[in-house]
DNA sequence: GATAGTATAAATGTATACAAAGAACAAATT
DNA sequence: AATTTGTTCTTTGTATACATTTATACTATC
């Protein structure tokens, strides 16, 4: 990472003030996994690397640490948050209750167009799964997510739900990596489609609850124990 | 509000950043209405009423509005959030969901210890609720229910909710003042204990959304009418 | 050789200085 | 009289300077 990425996004977003973009981009950063947990997060190193003064950076920081990207240690600065399995567990447990609470809402509140338009969007993600493009795969799971939740029609759920979503992408990319995972996400989203569809809230409930579990289960076994040992 | 919050919160944490000291600050003054919707917040002004230079105001800002406590207009600043009928009516909705979510771990995890404490919190509200002191009362009823959040033994739980519950406060301080609610809380509160200690979460469920729905209305009826009439 | 103390370096916390953009107001022209 | 343009003032966005604290390394002494 370089000023490659800072500059490409501030060409797309021209009146966007730097600390969003140092935001965005240590955010990535730390998803990505390129500053690994503990890793201390200097301002000045920051800064010079960015081209950009302390002030954004710091301001970047102060962001990253109300979402719990990285703790504070006073006097000490930042570092990134590490993970540990029970924090990885409660947020679990978290994301499942809002995401049923989610798809109550949505068989409550979905209308015909949001129905086809979730059809079309599972559609292409069986489409990237054989295109075998894992960046094109992330993002229509991405969308196929974002219409269920715009479907909620409530917007701070929306809110919690993304901020949830982004933690996981963490784990995401590897996971997506497993061709056996693959086939099960399109059963699963045209199971979860068939249940909104019938506005079925237990139903789509129980899929959601299996889905997110299995992912779970996975992480744990697959990427949390192979972390510390890097 | 004058320098005297400010220098009070500095001593009772010695070693609290400037920057969590007039977060704190503003939050209060947020919650309490001493800074109302849609009101700018100026740096410098800010600055000088604290006593503090610009840097510890802007990242206190950056926090608040991460929070969603004040929104951000491109190269004109922060102003205080708005607080519409349909945001107070998504975050009901999603603290519903939370809190329905919290009695269910609490049921499946509080100890007897636990629950013995839960039952001394209930006991010192009623005795706040006799003695009329309103900020006393308010203490007593954030002290009981962050023993049932604790309770759930999920960390990232608890930081959910009592962020929710901090947004509440913008209300809490006036439904409080109602002598019948008050009676009702009471009430409310026992059954909530009764149903956890015979860990019965349908029960719990049911009386946490009644409290919570009761709340809705009250603050929908007496509160945001006249917030715009001001 | 080990330990303690001091000095130096580096990082954060805070304040201030500088630049640029936007708003408000006044003056001039149509 | 209205509109437009120019100037000034305010405010944010960014950079830098200063202060304080902590870590580290080196030296001296036991």
């Amino acid at each position: 990472m370089a000023k490659d990425d800072l500059a490409s996004i501030m060409k797309e977003y021209p009146y966007m003030p730097l600390r969003d973009v140092v935001f965005h981009t240590l955010r990535r950063a730390i998803m990505q996994g390129d500053l690994k947990p503990g890793e201390r997060l200097m301002e000045i190193k920051l800064a010079s690397r960015l081209g950009v003064s302390r002030t954004p950076i710091r301001e970047a920081i102060r962001m990253l640490e109300l979402e719990g990207l990285v703790t504070m240690v006073p006097r000490k600065g930042a570092q990134v948050a590490e993970i540990t399995e029970k924090d990885l567990k409660d947020v679990l447990e978290v994301r499942i209750g809002l995401e049923e609470l989610a798809v109550k809402f949505v068989c409550q509140r979905i209308n015909q167009e949001q129905l086809d338009e979730l059809r079309r969007a599972s559609r292409s993600f069986e489409e990237a799964v054989r295109s075998e493009d894992l960046t094109r795969l992330a993002e229509a799971d991405v969308n196929f997510h974002d219409l269920i939740y715009k479907a909620t029609g409530n917007e701070r759920l929306v809110q919690l739900l993304n901020n949830i979503r982004e933690q996981m992408y963490r784990y995401r990319v590897e996971y997506l990596k497993d061709e056996e995972i693959r086939s099960s996400l399109i059963r699963e989203h045209n199971q979860l489609w068939q249940a909104l569809s019938e506005r079925d809230p237990e139903k789509a409930a129980r899929i959601t609850q299996e889905h997110i579990e299995r992912q779970q289960e996975y992480i744990l076994e697959n990427i949390m124990g192979t972390e510390k040992s890097e």
